[in-house]
DNA sequence: GGAAAGTAGTTGATGTGTCATCTACTACTC
DNA sequence: GAGTAGTAGATGACACATCAACTACTTTCC
């Protein structure tokens, strides 16, 4: 449309784009679909069981939780609830505030989190680190640090 | 890399993949909501449009737009029915195959794709390729390459 | 030419994410 | 300590994605 001032992008800046597009959509649907199949756990699921069981407990404040996963609020209290009646995590009520209200891990959510987070690390490394040297794990984590950290200034955090 | 350290991760790839998450995460977030709040459209919707536009007449089947977007023939078939309703696409029948239908860009269709790709366009570069040289790009192309085709590979395509 | 297999697109059920709104509580200010 | 503002989380309505049927048509092959 217009020359290489306007808005549009060089042609290497849209093959590279496009890459970006193509491995962004595809990478979290083979996860995803690993990670049902072997665990029958969504890769939602698997985003709050990890930093719950990283915690001394297995619990966290639902704030603190959303914070981590950058979620909104809403959709935590839903999809906990989700969980809830699966029987992976529970509610429990704070006793300093409250309003608040904990996430805590079940027997059973911290069961299914040790049995698949091996496995979905593995597949990690299949589809990425493995096929990169650690220089290039370097260099394409500082590449996306520009990025990341473009996006934190401008959505404030 | 040895296979004897274990399924994780090690710190530098635990780190390039932390922030890969970030990226991906809130990358189309903020794409999303400025296409929104500018053209009301949605992510899905743009990319819809996009190569509608780029085609004769605006006009194409649906197994074809299908294939372009990588989407399942569900997905685009209650998408497009969603962007009918609000005339941004059309549906048509196909003489040559009476099964067959193409997705038709609406003149509003147009103007919505035509007035949105500038901001959209600067919006990305704003956020990525300005803040990065040439040499990063083709790099930043290159390792994400890599990590396609291993996924091209898996999933057949 | 007719049965079987394949293809194009649709539909309904279900799980999920977002938004606006709500309730209950806490903190601040006078 | 009463009124107001702010915070924690829940809820309902809606948009969206996926999956498994399903209908209608075409192709294959005898």
């Amino acid at each position: 449309m217009t020359t290489s001032d306007g808005p549009w992008l060089t042609p290497d800046e849209q093959a590279t784009w496009r890459t970006w597009l193509e491995v962004a959509a595809r990478l979290p649907v083979v996860l995803g679909r690993d990670l049902q199949q072997r665990s029958q756990l969504s890769l939602a699921d698997f985003d709050v069981l990890v930093p719950l069981s990283e915690h001394e407990e297995g619990r966290l404040r639902f704030a603190a939780l959303a914070e981590v996963l950058q979620w909104e609020r809403s959709r935590l209290s839903h999809h906990v609830g989700r969980m809830q009646r699966r029987g992976l995590v529970d509610r429990e009520e704070c006793l300093d505030d409250a309003r608040g209200a904990f996430v805590v891990l079940t027997d059973q959510g911290r069961a299914a989190i040790e049995q698949s987070a091996p496995d979905h690390a593995a597949l990690v490394r299949s589809l990425v680190f493995d096929r990169l040297s650690s220089d290039e794990v370097d260099r394409l984590g500082e590449l996306l640090g520009v990025v990341a950290t473009g996006l934190a200034e401008r959505s404030g955090a």
